[in-house]
DNA sequence: AACAGCCTCAACCGCATCGAG
DNA sequence: ACTCGATGCGGTTGAGGCTGT
């Protein structure tokens, strides 16, 4: 990010303005998402497309939670990043109100560099800098994540035979109780997904 | 109080995919 | 079958806030 500004197609860059915002939401509420080149262009937002749907789903659609990620929702996002690995907006699709971006960024933070959720804080409190190089040498107060990173846990949706259409929980119906909305599989694919997540501990809320 | 290092998150980029013509 | 624009996704960046010294 080399600087805010104008972008190569002319359009504006950087930090979205109240006023920006308020063009956008307009547009949207009275066109409908959708066809975000349009909207860039008729809106009066000199924005690309693009942008516009990215402010719009991460930040100004009705209905996202703001504030920490719950330990519920850490555990869904443990859960199924072994499903799925990086596949973040579909496990978005499972956090209704949350979006890929803040799972993506939730994970980078919470997982990625460090060992496991919550033991920043400990560490940071309890342990020293040189302990904390050492577990992040030898690499085992991460073991867990790695584990559930490796190839072979990892379902990989871009196998078509393998791919599983998941119909829920969608923005739609994200008012409901978070977790045990009314979930209706629409194919058997579904069902043995559905199977794993209530099964597989998913749903166990005893974190 | 000042500084340095770390953390968070909004927003960008590039690539992949999809659908219309 | 091919092209091209639109859209969606995942990875990355950097400004600003926070925390520790």
């Amino acid at each position: 990010m080399a600087g805010w500004g104008v972008s190569e197609q002319g359009g504006r860059k950087g930090p979205w303005s109240p006023e920006e915002d308020k063009l956008l939401a307009q547009y949207v509420s009275l066109h409908g998402e959708g066809r975000w080149s349009c909207v860039a262009r008729s809106s009066g937002l000199n924005r690309s497309g693009k942008s516009c749907r990215l402010r719009w789903v991460n930040y100004l659609r009705p209905g996202l939670k703001r504030g920490h990620i719950t330990p519920q929702e850490e555990g869904i996002i443990i859960e199924l990043h072994a499903l799925w690995g990086n596949k973040w907006s579909t496990i978005a699709r499972y956090l209704p109100g949350r979006t890929d971006n803040e799972i993506k960024n939730y994970w980078r933070t919470h997982f990625k560099k460090r060992g496991k959720p919550c033991e920043k804080q400990e560490k940071k409190k309890n342990l020293g800098q040189k302990q904390q190089n050492q577990e992040e040498e030898n690499g085992s107060s991460n073991s867990m994540q790695e584990d559930l990173m490796t190839d072979e846990n990892i379902f990989d949706p871009t196998d078509k035979k393998q791919e599983t259409v998941i119909p829920y929980p969608t923005f739609d119906n994200q008012f409901l109780p978070m977790m045990f909305q009314d979930i209706t599989p629409c194919t058997s694919d579904c069902i043995a997904v559905e199977d794993y997540l209530w099964e597989g501990s998913l749903w166990n809320l005893d974190i």
